[in-house]
DNA sequence: GCAGTGATGTCATTCGCTGACATCACTGTA
DNA sequence: TACAGTGATGTCAGCGAATGACATCACTGC
């Protein structure tokens, strides 16, 4: 992270980087499959977390709410290393096939929670919709909460937009969701 | 594609795609930013298709159902081509890289519905909600239809999945949305 | 004719990534 | 103690993706 700050991700290269760290390139690609993932390292770690957070969840929780105690519970970990976040989402938002690692590593985790879900007993397209809206909450609410020079509670953040989410998505004639089509 | 078919997309090199098409490598790399990028000349197209379905929607049609009316455009263009669209799913589905680049391409075209949204006056925070959950169910409705033997109508898909999705994400409680949190 | 433009080819080079083999520290056991 | 096994690292060679620099050639408008 030192030299993707420094001069930039695709400026650094591998040698670079195992030179830094006192060992060499071949050594490197032992520990991690490529490049971009060394930004990732802790990503099944939290994918855990959010599984771990959805399992626990009380039973007679709906979907979408036991979807976003995983999201909230990631929101806690990840406001604990605020510099460090804000760094690596900069270094992220500079560089495109970074962001690409990224979105895949969010779509992991959304099949992830979808997974936990079904294990509850949720229908298999009610939990991977349950699962992308959470993960959609939590993209918005981070970007926001990262994006912001005072950090504000994330997980908080994430309860206010899955609100605004369910405010915009709510039916604007009268009988809710059954109503919508004939 | 044909390449991509027989032999899988890691297997072949950029020199073989020039080969069979008749020119060299550098030539291809003139036309296509990079190998994978092949698969999604068309996504420019379709983007253009999405805003501008956005854009042309009533202006009294609220913001989840204006971006839908996006991806029903988009919709109905992909499902004529059905062989087309499940040969292009199969290559991308076999391979990491390729879903890397179709989920920055969904990124993008999330992104650019927001903006739509916002150009009709849907406020920030709002509209990229807005935007996440019309992708969202994209995503889902396509997957469903690409993988059924028998294609069902795809924007008729979709609208069912968007109502899927509001019974999911509808509050159990009884107040609607602005009651979750007091 | 001729200058300008855009598409293509040629060549050399960098860099990410991988396979094969050697080395070395460490551990458990005869 | 000696030795076999294991795992982490280094060394070396090589492939393939991607890029920059320069040359060629067809085509267009004057």
């Amino acid at each position: 992270m030192e030299l993707y700050v420094e001069r930039g991700f695709d400026e650094t290269t591998v040698a670079e980087i195992a030179n830094r760290a006192g060992l060499t390139e071949r050594t490197f690609f032992r520990h991690f499959a490529d490049k971009r993932e060394v930004l990732f390292a802790g990503a099944a770690m939290l994918q855990d977390l959010f599984v771990g957070a959805v399992t626990d969840a009380p039973a007679d929780v709906p979907p979408v709410d036991a979807a976003m105690a995983g999201v909230v519970a990631g929101g806690a970990v990840i406001q604990e290393r605020p510099a460090f976040s804000r760094q690596r989402y900069e270094i992220i938002a500079a560089n495109a096939e970074l962001q690409e690692r990224e979105l895949i590593k969010l779509a992991s985790l959304s099949a992830a929670l979808a997974g936990a879900l079904r294990r509850r007993g949720v229908p298999d397209h009610a939990a991977s919709l349950a699962a992308e809206v959470a993960i959609a909450v939590f993209k918005i609410a981070f970007e926001r909460w990262v994006s912001d020079p005072v950090h504000l509670d994330l997980p908080q953040l994430m309860r206010a937009s899955l609100d605004e989410l369910r405010t915009v998505t709510a039916d604007s004639e009268t009988g809710g969701p059954a109503a919508t089509r004939p």
